[in-house]
RNA sequence: GAAUUUUAAUUUUAAUUCUUCAAUCAAUUGGGGAGGAAAGUCCGAACUCCGUAGAGCAGAAUACCAGGUAAUGCCUGGGGGUUGACAAUGCAAAUUGUCAAUUACGGAAAGUGCAACAGAAAACAUACCGUUCCGAUUCACUUCGGAAUAAGGGUGAAAUGGCGGGGUAAGAGCCCACCAGCUCGGUAGUAAUACCGAGGCUUGGCAAACCCUAUUCGGAGCAAGGUCAAGUAAAGGAGAAAAUAAGUUCCGGUUCUUUACAGUAAACUUAUUACGAGGCUGCUCGUCUCGUCAUUACUCCAGGGUAGACCGCUCGAUUCCGAUGGUAACAUCGGAACUAGACAGAUGACUACCAUCUCAACAGGGAUACAGAAUUCGGCUUACUUAUUUCCCAU
RNA sequence: CGGAACGUGGCGCAGCCCGGUUAGCGCACCACUUUGGGGUAGUGGGGGUCGCGGGUUCAAAUCCCGCCGUUCCGA
């Protein structure tokens, strides 16, 4: 059960880190444009055990719906990120690289998106997340 | 955040064990964890800093009366107005009463201004059609001139109180009754106001037009403000204005020396006035600070760095219950309770069960509001679910 | 947290201060004329909840209040 947690540890905390992986990083988007993710792979020297080699961070545009809306996205991206992310994290022990990345709303609003549930947006996050995958094995 | 356990490292100790303090990683346990509007940010405060807040003008806000409150532009009660319903009176118009809703409700007899079109005239009134009298003219009808007249006509949202009678050449508050309005007096009421009486006989509307009157208003806001740590730059541009008096130091001159005298290249102190810059909301006064010839300082502009941690930060005009006072808002007293404090910013997924509605024989499926604290309170406004109460409309 | 501006045919703007007679202007649109045809030019025409809801007034795009949306500025 214990790799399925999502300590405060596997967050982007800082202001300066979240603008590299925003500004520099590679940018993905879904198929149906809904959600966009920057990331950015770096060489990881650390302790696995000690030092988390996986950053994630998600944002929601203002101006795309109101603030409890907002925060429901949000927790269903969380959830969604928890289930999916050990395979990620296997590969990044194997190739000795951390991930931080950022997923963010592109053409997701409130009015044409009010009803929203976790199936509805899982098949979107796991293709990135494949895709992502795919990037880490080819280096 | 608490308790317990584990790991690594440090300090104390000769060493081990034990104990203590601080920090980090991980695990376990059982707790706490968004609202009536948390929203909009429209008012009022608490709190904090700047600072003295002095005067006048300008500006902004408020505006029937009384009470409540920390305070308010809020709330409660009362009065007046408006609207609706019902009842009574009445031929009707309407009036009165009851109930409900609503009300930015000071001043139009301080001044200025505005009112399209229509109309004679839109405010010191005025004579278009009319009405009456007098004079002239004509055979007569008529026409012309002068005077009186707002009762009638038409226009308009609005026409100088309404309506009836008397009166008159025709008319007119010219006179009278009733109604409305104004002023004065009395009675009731804390008051707004209501009722009664008298007077004179009128004073149109718009101040959510300018304005006048009264009252209130220092500014900024938790990114307030404070502590610690880290760390960069001190570099660029622009700016204004001086004299006098006294004293001290130093330098030079005259003199054998001291004293004394004169001079002013330099530095400083004090005083006076002047000027400049800035603060005190915008302006004026007033006042305070600094400066007055300088690669200094000051002021302004532009620019650079930091934005990590902690405090502020949740016990408060707090919440709940009861009693007493008050028509009520609310107040006082007693008892009990502690109820989010984040900083990329908090409740998710799955399963089971319950309620209501719905598709439906059952089973099963679907739906179940508005909406997320950010220093904290009191209101207001807006969004919306369910329940209850009142009023209106329909059957 | 504090402050400011804007919303008018499909698009871009006037009018609002100081209320009034039919809400104008340019581009675009439609019809007709000119041409062999098209463009250009000319003539005529259609198209407006003046962001929404109340109030003041005889009368509101205009004045006042409350909402909604957009944009900007300062800390």
């Amino acid at each position: 059960m214990q790799k399925f947690r999502f300590p405060k540890s596997e967050r982007i905390k800082s202001r300066k880190q979240f603008e590299k992986t925003f500004i520099i990083g590679k940018k993905l988007s879904s198929i149906n444009q809904l959600f966009r993710c920057s990331y950015l792979i770096e060489d990881f020297k650390g302790d696995p055990q000690f030092e988390s080699n996986i950053k994630v961070a998600f944002a929601i545009n203002r101006k795309s719906g109101k603030a409890v809306w907002r925060n429901r996205v949000k927790r269903i991206l969380r959830e969604i990120y928890r289930l999916n992310k050990l395979p990620l994290k296997e590969i990044l022990v194997q190739k000795k690289k951390s991930l931080s990345f950022i997923i963010f709303s592109y053409k997701l609003n409130e009015s044409t998106h009010k009803k929203i549930s976790l199936k509805n947006f899982e098949k979107d996050i796991v293709e990135l997340f494949e895709n992502i995958k795919k990037e880490i094995e080819s280096l």
